[in-house]
DNA sequence: CTGAAAGCGCTTACAG
DNA sequence: CTGAAAGCGCTTACAG
């Protein structure tokens, strides 16, 4: 295969005509004449550009890197995976490739460590929060990303001071899964959060904890449940609440997968849902539809996220300006496991 | 940030020997006193490898580009995101990078032809086969792509007579849906495809016919349904077949998602599930063990088929010999949507 | 409209 | 053990 000096060589030009063309084809700088011989040219030897020669000579990638600082196997998440469709839907429309690179570490802030300190080689950034991961090390990671001086975007990560690219997730009053609850008439509602360190299961105990105080209805420690974002454990931690003679005629959890977990439980302890207790999952997964009774659940607009951390990357990518906070507000989907009490 | 050059400028000796050392901290060629200088150095100005530059002057970029020849958003398809769990976790593990490029055009062999026109920069790829895409287009793309000489793994593809790499998931008799409804005195099964020209389609269909001739059961066009791998379009396919009294009483859909359209159908005509009608779906999916009631569904091994895709890609690269043909077999997981007649 | 030439940040024979 | 130098395939001021 040829390459653009050869392409340049056989049509006695020069490199540069051939590249500004290339470029641009709509380019003044090269005669139309000229123009139609390299087309034809490039066309008989079959001539790619290399994107690699390309990158270094014009220290511009089109390709942005994407950390997903999980040790796990990738793309199981459907969550982290709606969100990367977005994102990539609209990372494509520009252009851009999106690369993932090898990280390595024991965990997430580790890994972004190594990520930091590894090679370069793409335009900008997607940074993922994980879960696992609490918030200071969060913002650890925040303050090595931005001295690289790479352009980035974070999501899935509370709000952080910092004038970074952000979008965030956030559900208002009306769409509360707990405050949904106490409308409908319950009182007792257990909470299945993820870890006990972990910003997303920090801020949804708090809240839990505000909107019961501001009902009057009282807290209790046992009704917080950790399921570790896992369908067994959460399966049985209820078991155990339940055994324990923990009281809760609803329950809300921090993903579909962990709801399902109650379902199972529920089921085999014969309790009804929703007749015995009512369930809200969150996510709106594929599969919340299909569940016995479907799923009423709390749908995050995860594509948009995607989509909308591109957006904010490709305009710091052209404006040199970040700092840019967008919040999506979160919706319940009602299906057929809650009721009124 | 410094480049090798600084570096090299800083501690007085060359850039052969930083890049040397960088490249393999045990080499022989640096004495051990240039090597705690450099590193040093490294540390104290924060150099970071350029990959661009290592990538153009090395020849090898340490990335392999996945072709995914889909209009719509990708990591949309539970089945595609296991798969690339699969590669991803294989490649990350002997340090590649996966990238995605851009593709255009309206449909996939396009896609795959602009694909080997545009830009080089990769090592190897891994082609994604799709089901909206006929054989001949499909080995036409495999014939593209083995002139370019750069080195891939097909996966998700029938069986090509090219010496490429391939991972082939194969269903063996034991295993058949169908053979399985038979031998439980089901006689009047109908089978849910997707699409009238797709290979994965048709290969099903021609098998389906088979085993119902070896079985001395009529075939009968009717029972063939193309619910075009959605959803929706299943569940009402479905639907005029009841309504034009096709009989059945069992149902095997090349998907899981179909399975549920068929679901669906059935209880909004009043058929239980498995007591009228069993049902079987394809890949066990996610969600599959959520439905009501829990699906049986042939298993694919999708992830290993990740696996075995990167593996034999890696091999290729190390070696520069292709053709390896690796046969995956799939497995029937029994759960309550089907009985014996 | 066109071209000669420097440069991007590395690797890698080659010579010592 | 160490280094000078060519080269990877492009882009891009600069000069005409």
């Amino acid at each position: 295969m040829a390459n653009m000096a050869e392409i340049a060589k056989i049509l006695n030009i020069s490199k540069t005509a051939v590249s500004l063309y290339l470029n641009d084809p709509e380019t003044k700088r090269v005669s139309d004449a000229t123009k139609a011989r390299i087309s034809k040219a490039v066309q008989e030897h079959n001539y790619r550009p290399h994107m690699i020669a390309k990158s270094l000579s014009s220290a511009r990638t089109k390709t942005i890197s994407v950390i997903l600082p999980y040790n796990s196997p990738l793309f199981r998440s459907s969550f982290v995976n709606e969100m990367l469709s977005g994102l990539q839907f609209e990372l494509f429309k520009h252009g851009y490739s999106i690369i993932f690179l090898p990280t390595k570490g024991e965990d997430s802030s580790i890994m972004v460590k190594n990520y930091l300190k590894g090679a370069r080689g793409y335009d900008g950034i997607i940074l993922f929060g994980t879960r696992y991961c609490t918030r200071e090390l969060l913002e650890e990671n925040v303050e090595l990303l931005m001295q690289t001086g790479t352009p980035f975007s974070a999501v899935n990560m509370p709000e952080l001071p910092q004038p970074i690219n952000q979008v965030i997730l956030r559900t208002p009053m009306e769409s509360n899964p707990i405050q949904f609850f106490i409308q409908s008439g319950h009182k007792e509602i257990l909470l299945v959060v993820g870890r006990e360190h972990d910003p997303e299961s920090l801020l949804t105990i708090q809240d839990y904890q505000e909107v019961l105080r501001s009902s009057g209805i009282a807290y209790s420690d046992e009704q917080v449940i950790f399921g570790d974002y896992e369908y067994d454990i959460t399966r049985s931690e209820i078991k155990k609440a339940i055994n324990h003679g923990v009281p809760f005629t609803a329950v809300y959890c921090l993903s579909d997968t962990m709801a399902v977990g109650v379902y199972e439980a529920l089921k085999e302890h014969n309790l009804r849902i929703p007749e015995d207790v009512s369930v809200i999952g969150t996510n709106d997964s594929f599969f919340a539809c299909y569940t016995d009774p479907p799923l009423t659940t709390l749908r995050k607009q995860v594509y948009k996220a995607g989509e909308e951390a591109a957006k904010s990357l490709l305009h710091t990518l052209q404006t040199n300006k970040a700092g840019r906070k967008i919040w999506l507000d979160s919706e319940l989907i009602f299906r057929n496991s809650t009721r009124l009490l």
